[in-house]
DNA sequence: ATAAAAAATTTACGCGCGTAAATTTTCCGA
DNA sequence: TCGGAAAATTTACGCGCGTAAATTTTTTAT
């Protein structure tokens, strides 16, 4: 390898006997151009190290290649996982995405996109923080940028929303609860943020009453993205109360059971299906960290593969034809139930 | 507002009634101009919402205020959690944070850093994979660029190191461990990725022998990111021999601790400090879950805020005097021993 | 081998902004 | 009121590349 320092593509096109617009046009697309023209291109550049100036290519290009991930709290596996599936799937695809956390804030989300329309984004994958993000805001974003929502839903936003369905979780859930013990009670916070946690709710309501139970609903206090310690004050609470109306828990998501796990331990109580256990807890996300509580989480898991792969396809869909969808789609994968110890 | 819609900075100028030069150096600095340029350039910024194009700005100037930050994991939440601590103080301070995962992969990590030369980045802070970094790669890269490393240090990389004292940690579990019930033994990965495996391991042997006790290391195997099932796997297996040397077990980290509990609690061995309890378990890091394991875990915990302090102020100061330090400074925080049930 | 079609290349211009130098306007104090 | 300094403006050029249109070369069909 030379170390003669390529200032442009116009250096580098003399260098390979070619003119700077047909270098550009390779890199555009490498088979745009004839294969002895792409022959010379790639020796030159494993001699000279050469890569185009992305902001000078970016600036002129109708569309960038960027992709822009949201997620709402990244210090939270699940969205880690998630956004660490999508980011690969758009890696394979060509693109360059970029991945950007609310952290839980409102303001912050808002801010994020007004950054992100400066990056010219082809499109963007939106987890919203849920019922308070500014949906005026969200709105006008979607209309300037092709945007596809995963995993929280806001209705009517974006071209597309590809999550989780909620009501198969809750099914699978409340089903095995009942098929194998005592009917659970429902335990979640009492504002949730996120959407899925009303459709969870909803769903439960739903399938006690179809299998003829009555539906308890315990709501802790509670607000922000601690959900670990809010189960575990809220499950502090009610087993010192000894107000829980069953001893099966179907928590509305895996980190309130973590943190509800945590309570029962602290007060000595067994948790699991077995002879000797005082409580069945179960819950729903297969959460990372779910197989390493103690004991293990039954809960029913989110199909990761399916929306990562999903929203990325409905995404690259819109950029490629360069057209928005006829109407809004909602693809909802199906969960999986997860047997561990605890239920 | 006005709904006119502004292309570029020569129109933005023109409505303003001022020259597009002056209405750049305002967007440079806004006070750089005078207070009443100022507010007329304000008074129209609310009227057309007109934001400069990033990449033509970038385009020309010799530093951007792009800022990167590369973790080697973003999936486990330690690194989300000071990646969010550092992202913010990076905004605070005026310059645009973007972040990467290398997702536990060297040759992502690679590719992260060539796709990071191209954003021209004003300075980078980097917490490498460790052992398995492509450490001549990151060299050119840190010749490039004013590069920060953060809690994995690669000895004479970056014009910087801020970590945390690890020697700090095991010193104060150590100490707790032996002043308070039997002296530990050490558990860990046989072949850690991360340097600061081996800096722990090496003061768990110098703190235990000048206690005068003899310094045992249990090491599992497997490799990979999977710390919380390697920790498991490993315990199952050490539980079922039989053969730890002590009934007090100090792990590396907090995530294989997790994992070990997971296995002592499958194996019905109760953990703690108390009567009844069959070991005691310790560990480092303070993780964001550790607070919620059963038994809750007593930890030597990150200065979360000092490490992302330290680091982002050391880098700005790289960026805003334009040179290299002297010298490579290292700056290690002190942990802080968090008691709770395991020990 | 030759003309037509296809592909590649060259020419030429523009993107939105930074920035230096020269000029004009505004400001402030005496 | 006036002069000098500070701020603003004008002028002019360049950054590195995209891209349309014109031209040349290569390929394909006859």
């Amino acid at each position: 390898m030379s170390d003669t320092k390529i200032k442009n593509m116009e250096e580098f096109a003399q260098i390979s006997g070619l003119s700077r617009p047909t270098v550009s046009k390779y890199f555009h697309d490498p088979n745009s151009v004839r294969a002895s023209t792409r022959q010379r291109i790639e020796d030159a550049l494993v001699e000279y190290d050469y890569r185009p100036n992305i902001y000078a290519m970016n600036q002129n290009r109708k569309l960038t290649k960027n992709i822009g991930i949201v997620v709402p709290y990244l210090a939270d596996p699940f969205f880690a996982e998630i956004a660490r599936n999508i980011e690969t799937r758009c890696i394979v695809a060509g693109y360059s995405p970029t991945l950007f956390s609310s952290h839980g804030d409102p303001d912050l989300e808002r801010q994020i996109l007004d950054n992100l329309r400066l990056l010219k984004p082809a499109g963007v994958l939106l987890a919203p923080l849920g019922r308070a993000s500014d949906r005026s805001n969200i709105e006008a974003f979607c209309d300037e940028v092709f945007t596809v929502l995963f995993d929280s839903n806001l209705e009517g936003l974006g071209e597309a929303f590809v999550g989780s369905d909620n009501a198969s979780f809750v099914e699978q859930t409340v089903d095995y609860l009942c098929r194998t013990g005592e009917p659970p009670c429902f335990f979640e916070m009492r504002n949730p943020a996120n959407p899925n946690a009303n459709k969870r709710r909803a769903a439960f309501v739903k399938n006690m009453e179809a299998l003829g139970h009555e539906p308890h609903v315990i709501r802790v206090e509670g607000t922000g993205w601690q959900f670990e310690e809010i189960g575990k004050q809220g499950g502090l609470r009610v087993l010192e109360d000894n107000s829980l109306p069953s001893s099966t828990i179907l928590c509305s998501n895996d980190r309130l059971a973590i943190g509800f796990l945590s309570a029962c331990y602290e007060k000595g109580l067994r948790v699991g299906r077995g002879a000797g256990c005082a409580l069945r807890v179960a819950s729903h996300d297969d959460h990372p960290f779910s197989r390493f509580t103690c004991p293990s989480l039954t809960t029913a898991g989110h199909d990761y593969d399916g929306v990562a792969k999903g929203s990325v396809e409905r995404l690259l869909k819109l950029i490629e034809t360069g057209e928005r969808f006829k109407e809004r789609t909602d693809t909802l994968c199906e969960a999986q139930l997860v047997l561990r110890a605890s239920a």
